[in-house]
DNA sequence: GTAACATAAATTGTTAACAATTTAAACAGA
DNA sequence: TCTGTTTAAATTGTTAACAATTTATGTTAC
């Protein structure tokens, strides 16, 4: 859409939160960030109105803005909402999805199996997460895209912070059989396999132990990076 | 929680919403909200981006801040959505009911009742969107919690644009009967009843006919108005 | 060496002034 | 009367300065 300094540092704070590499509450100063997209404060305090808006920022008075610890509860709910809306999400591109849909879907696949072969887990997360927005916008209900959005960003919060046993992620050939499925039109089968799923993800995450806080702002989120 | 000045202002532009004082489309200028609960454009400003970010307000560069009026495909996408969560939260609600809960459920629908004589359609209209929230909190997932009440807001808008047939709204004893299955612990009938429910009152929407915009500011959204 | 306290620095909160853009009004010509 | 243009008003966008609060630093007493 538009290019304001909002939008922009929104937008990277979101992949960066996606990618993991901004973790659970960290520190996002307002110098910090006017200085990094050379815009002004005022840009920085409503880009931080809308992140925390979209529940991944958490706004305390005096003290500032910070990335979200989701406690061990809210993960629980926020799986059982990714449950509650790709379930709907599924049924939807088993309805939906044309040739272009899933020849798109193929291709996701080819690139998470190159992904998975360089061992670089970033891109795997990003590339796994990729997946399930894809499923999303084949889906074709935008309301549902957007929330499903927010979760998977939360998603990301939460395995950063818990860490995910194994180097599990969005696990081998899952995606797979959830496209293979969605090809023969078996709505049933295309949810139990996403509902299979994602409590698998959750089911690999080690509630108890919190993983350690990391790193400076500037090595983080540079606006020049690429955006995806 | 907190009583700033945005909280103050985006709770009264919810509640507004919610009880069709405001409409789809209806300006809201900056200069108009700061008099208005008497704070300045800064406040002003977060508190838009926050309602923008909910997706009931829609901000448009050099114009300013509108309540966003949804397309029909929008809608559709909205009750699909709800319909999603709202089966979800009412199996939670099934399962985790507790007696006290019961209670301030039919203690609602008895309030429902009372309305009911009286011909108050806002008030009315608030009445069956609590029943909905009162749903989503005893189901006690805080992020579908969240989502729908998102939604309700607007579906409010939605039903205010383009009418709802009758003054069905959340029509007659349908929320009597979602009540006794809960008590019944009938959750695939619950299920059922929440889900004939969302697809009536979608059902009875006119898509085509626009309703007629209307009203100033000032005499809709009052700072000093009861909130709850 | 530690704890409590005072001071300084940094950060967030608030406000006002000014610039840029859009909207409304006034006006002239056909 | 309608159209298009010009001018004025109102509204949004931007910036900087200042106040209030929190955090960090440093000092003193024990």
């Amino acid at each position: 859409m538009s290019d304001t300094p909002e939008t922009v540092l929104v937008e990277h704070v979101l992949d960066a939160i996606s990618d993991q590499r901004l973790r659970a509450g960290t520190k996002l100063g307002e110098q910090a960030l006017s200085d990094l997209f050379s815009c002004n404060r005022a840009h920085v305090r409503r880009a931080l109105a809308t992140l925390a808006a979209y529940q991944v920022v958490d706004l305390i008075p005096n003290r500032g803005a910070f990335v979200s610890t989701p406690s061990e509860d809210e993960a629980r709910d926020v799986f059982q909402a990714r449950r509650a809306i790709e379930a709907t999400i599924i049924r939807n591109v088993v309805r939906r999805a044309d040739e272009a849909d899933i020849a798109s879907l193929r291709a996701h696949l080819a690139t998470e199996d190159s992904i998975r072969s360089q061992n670089d887990r970033p891109k795997a997360i990003r590339a796994s997460r990729a997946f399930h927005m894809l499923l999303a916008k084949i889906g074709r209900n935008s309301v549902l895209e957007h929330y499903l959005a927010e979760l998977t960003m939360r998603t990301s919060l939460i395995i950063g912070l818990y860490g995910s046993n194994a180097a599990s992620l969005c696990s081998d050939d899952e995606h797979a059989r959830i496209v293979q499925s969605i090809v023969d039109r078996d709505e049933v089968r295309a949810q139990e396999m996403v509902d299979h799923h994602l409590r698998h993800i959750e089911g690999e995450i080690a509630f108890g132990e919190e993983a350690p806080r990391v790193g400076p702002l500037s090595m983080i989120l540079s606006p020049d990076r690429a955006t995806g």
